[in-house]
RNA sequence: GGGGAGAUAGCGAAGUGGUCAAACGCGGCAGACUGUAAAUCUGUUCUUUCGGGUUCCAUGGUUCAAAUCCAUGUCUCCCCA
C-alpha cells in the first residue's frame, strides 16, 4: 500500500510521516524538490537524524546543490522505489505536487526536440511559435518559461490523467488558514534563530551556480540579503510571503489534482490526529 | 501661540469640476500547471435579486454635474516660537 502525507508547509507533514512510518514499519519517500539537495537544511524545514528515529528515507540528500534534478528523475527514481516494495508499504510525503503526481500518475515526459533560441524573442513571439506548433496550446502569452518550454519539447499528446497504482491513499493534512500563516511565519522567524543565513553563505561559498540556492524559497531571499540588496527585516517578510503563497499554491494543486482526503491537525494534542489517520488507514486495508 | 501640508477602498498611493465605483502597487481570495514546480503564470478584490445601490474625514453650501470648488468642524504631520 502506498500512502502519501500531504499538505501546505509547516502543517506537521513530517511528524505525522514518522508515526505512520513507525506504526507500517514502512520507508519515508520524500517528494520535496528542496529536500532532494544536501545541505538545504535550516530553510527546507528537512527532517533531522533525531527526528527520522530511524525510519529509511528516501529521496533525500540525494544530490548536490549544483547537480540539476527533475520532475523526470524524481519519477523514475520514485517508482524503482515503489517497485522495490510492492508488496509492503511505502510512505511518500512531501509537498510538491508535481512530483507526487510524476511519481503515482501516468505523466509523460519526453525528450528535448528542438533546440529553439528564444533570448531574442519577445513574448509575444514566442506565443505566436507556439502557436503555430499547436494551435490548441493553452499557455498563457506572459509565461515565458513555459512557452520556451513548450517550443523545445516536442508535443506530447495528452492523456486523461489516472493513476498508474492501485492500494494509494492520500492523507492531506490542514488547519485554518490564519492559523497556518501564524505557523509560518513563526517558523520563517525559528530558521533565522537556528543559523539560516550561516547556512546560506557556506552554501553559496561552496557551490555559487547552484540553482536551487537562487529558486527556493527561504534560500533566494537571504542571497538577496547577503549581496546587501534587501535588509533582515525585508529578507524575512519576503520569505514569510512566499511562503504563505506557495502554501496556497499547494492546496490548489492538492485540491483540484489529487484525490486528497483531509485531516485538521490538532495542534493542542497531535496524538488525537494522529490517531484519526491511522483509523482511516486502517479502514481502507479492510 | 504663529506658519505650512494633508485626510481617497484592507494598506500604500494616483486623481484636483463631467469619460470616476475611482489608475497603479501591496496584501487578501480564487485558479492554471504533463521536464528546473519552494518554479512560472492567470483571474478577482465597496455592494447587489446584476436593473441598480451606497462611496473618496464630517456637516453645510456653490453647480445641470463635486473625490475634485467654498465654509465650518474634527484629526494627523512638518516648520517657527
Amino acid at each position: 500500500m502506498i500512502i502519501a502525507i500531504v499538505g501546505p508547509t509547516g502543517v506537521g507533514k513530517t511528524k505525522m510521516s514518522i508515526e505512520i512510518a513507525k506504526w507500517l514499519n514502512a520507508p519515508i519517500i520524500n517528494c520535496d524538490a528542496v529536500q532532494i539537495y544536501k545541505g538545504l537544511n535550516i530553510g527546507s524545514a528537512k527532517v533531522t537524524d533525531e527526528e527520522k528515529e530511524n525510519i529509511k528515507h528516501y529521496l533525500i540528500d540525494i544530490k548536490k546543490p549544483d547537480e540539476n534534478y527533475t520532475v523526470k528523475d524524481y519519477q523514475e527514481d520514485a517508482r524503482k522505489i515503489i517497485k522495490k516494495y510492492e508488496n509492503s508499504n511505502i510512505i511518500f510525503c512531501g509537498g510538491t505536487g508535481l512530483y507526487l503526481s510524476a511519481a503515482l500518475m501516468n505523466y509523460k515526459f519526453y525528450e528535448d526536440e528542438n533546440n529553439v533560441h528564444c533570448d531574442n524573442l519577445t513574448n509575444e513571439e514566442l506565443y505566436e511559435l507556439a502557436l503555430k506548433k499547436d494551435k490548441s496550446m493553452t499557455i498563457n502569452k506572459n509565461n515565458r518559461v513555459r512557452l520556451i518550454r513548450f517550443l523545445n519539447k516536442k508535443i506530447i499528446e495528452k492523456e486523461e490523467l489516472k493513476n498508474i497504482y492501485d492500494n494509494v491513499i492520500i492523507i492531506g493534512l490542514t488547519t485554518n488558514r490564519n492559523n497556518l500563516y501564524k505557523i509560518i511565519n513563526d517558523r520563517v522567524d525559528k530558521m533565522f534563530n537556528d543559523g539560516l543565513v550561516a547556512e546560506v553563505k557556506e552554501l553559496n561559498k561552496n557551490y555559487p551556480n547552484s540553482r536551487v540556492l537562487k529558486t527556493a524559497i527561504g534560500y533566494k531571499e537571504v542571497l538577496e540579503y547577503i549581496n546587501k540588496t534587501i535588509t533582515l527585516d525585508e529578507c524575512i517578510d519576503k520569505i514569510k510571503k512566499a511562503s504563505r503563497h506557495y502554501a496556497k499554491r499547494q492546496y490548489t494543486w492538492f485540491n483540484n489534482k489529487m484525490k486528497v482526503t483531509w485531516f485538521e491537525v490538532d495542534y493542542e494534542n497531535f496524538n488525537n490526529t494522529i490517531k484519526e489517520v491511522k483509523e482511516y488507514i486502517s479502514n481502507c486495508k479492510k
